[in-house]
DNA sequence: ATAAATTTTGCATTATTTTGCGTTTTTTGA
DNA sequence: TCAAAAAACGCAAAATAATGCAAAATTTAT
């Protein structure tokens, strides 16, 4: 009998039985118990199956749940973003672009917060959708999948209309000479519109954003408001942008 | 018997009785308690359950996810949503509604299929973001936060100017007489228009849905083009809805 | 076809895991 | 507070797995 003939029978009995005993296939296979080891071990490392005590069992398919957002560093950004939130008032109309700080902040507004919140983020929007006092209006377009936001036109015309008196921008990189700048061309499209849009203009992230560059601009340091990072307000590294003006939280 | 056979046996026990008693166990098994107390020690720390005096209890589930979406009777909305997968193809315009059963569809939905979808369900976008190759368009508008869709004027008008070739529509109720009606007014007139910007209009739903009635009419059984439910199409109880020319899958 | 090289297999030995039992400790409810 | 039930602990026996090795089988090269 060929090693992939038993292989084949293996992953039968598998289906079959929902789990195989090491002994039993030696019984039927009439090999030892040791090639049948070895069969179960090879057919594990390719994740054909699980190897347990005994004999083996279907691999648990990982149910890859699409709703489960890793978020890097959360404990970090719940430290910078609770900063944030004394910038939060009844009554406010808010904007939120994406990005898992946003999203760390979303979780950690307070529920009795009555406001009215945009955004276009999916993540945000489910979360803030468990706010019972937020009023969510989500901004509608073409969906950038693997930020999980919309982007284009249909956004950048629903936010030039909002009339917003705060909003919290995500940055992928800042720094002295041209500001925040972004990857991506269409997000930051929607960026200048946001700012635009608003009376206040914030921005959360770490500070190994800080005096780093992307392709494409948003805005100059001087059209922010406030921005806050993890550091000090008074920490050295954090000189330059203190004199630009910009409010450091 | 195999430990990780018995660590399942434990769990879909404790699902059914929302808890376990570790005499009744042992007896069942044909085990010792101590062995059965090693498997809930194991399953504690693996934060499968939580062990008690005397057995074990669910892990109170942390609904702080708020992204992990409880289906009701997945397998058997699976078994629904599969017949319609055939009438999908590629390069399609697709309009979803919300609803678990459309969210079990939006998981099924093959990942070669390329097609453009709209939808202005939440969860439903967040899984349809992991296609690769379907044109994603979320419908934006206000939040209606329990059932995680958008609602409202801004939704029908982006509806209304949708050219659909297919669109699903979950089902609140239908019945011969009043055709498919919803709970919520809003909702009802959102699927009137989906209704009106497709070619091809299907709804799925379990039989239970069948002969029930809600306040707000969406539209009558000939507007339909095919219902699929967990039913043999020709079950006796679909027998009036097969007379009035609907297809049934 | 034959010899060499490689792979597969089974066995002996050693290591690890699992399990049940007796005992002690903790928890529960009266 | 006390007695019964349950759990934890240590331990030893049994089952299973890993390892090294040599024989057998298979493949490859000449």
């Amino acid at each position: 009998m060929l090693k992939a003939e038993r292989h084949k029978y293996i992953m039968t009995k598998l289906i079959e039985d929902q789990k195989v005993v090491t002994t039993d296939l030696a019984l039927a296979l009439d090999l030892s118990e040791d090639t049948i080891r070895r069969d179960l071990n090879e057919l594990d490392s390719k994740k054909l199956l699980e190897k347990v005590y005994g004999g083996a069992v279907q691999v648990k398919e990982k149910s890859a749940n699409v709703f489960d957002i890793a978020i890097s560093e959360e404990e970090e950004k719940k430290k910078i973003v609770s900063k944030a939130l004394s910038l939060l008032h009844d009554d406010q109309v808010i904007i939120m672009s994406g990005g898992s700080t946003n999203l760390v902040f979303a979780k950690l507004i307070p529920s009795d917060l009555k406001a009215t919140i945009y955004t276009y983020s999916l993540p945000i929007a489910m979360q803030l959708s468990q706010h019972p006092n937020i009023d969510l209006i989500f901004i509608g377009g073409k969906m950038q999948k693997n930020a999980m936001v919309t982007i284009g036109m249909d956004v950048i015309q629903v936010v030039s209309k909002i009339k917003a008196d705060i909003c919290f921008i995500g940055a992928s990189s800042i720094n002295i000479k041209q500001g925040l700048t972004e990857v991506g061309y269409e997000i930051s499209i929607v960026k200048k519109a946001m700012i635009e849009a608003s009376d206040r203009v914030v921005s959360m992230f770490s500070a190994d954003k800080l005096n780093t560059k992307m392709p494409h601009g948003v805005c100059e340091l001087t059209q922010l408001d406030t921005i806050v990072t993890d550091l000090d307000p008074y920490d050295a590294k954090l000189e330059e942008y203190r004199k630009s003006g910009v409010f450091i939280l």
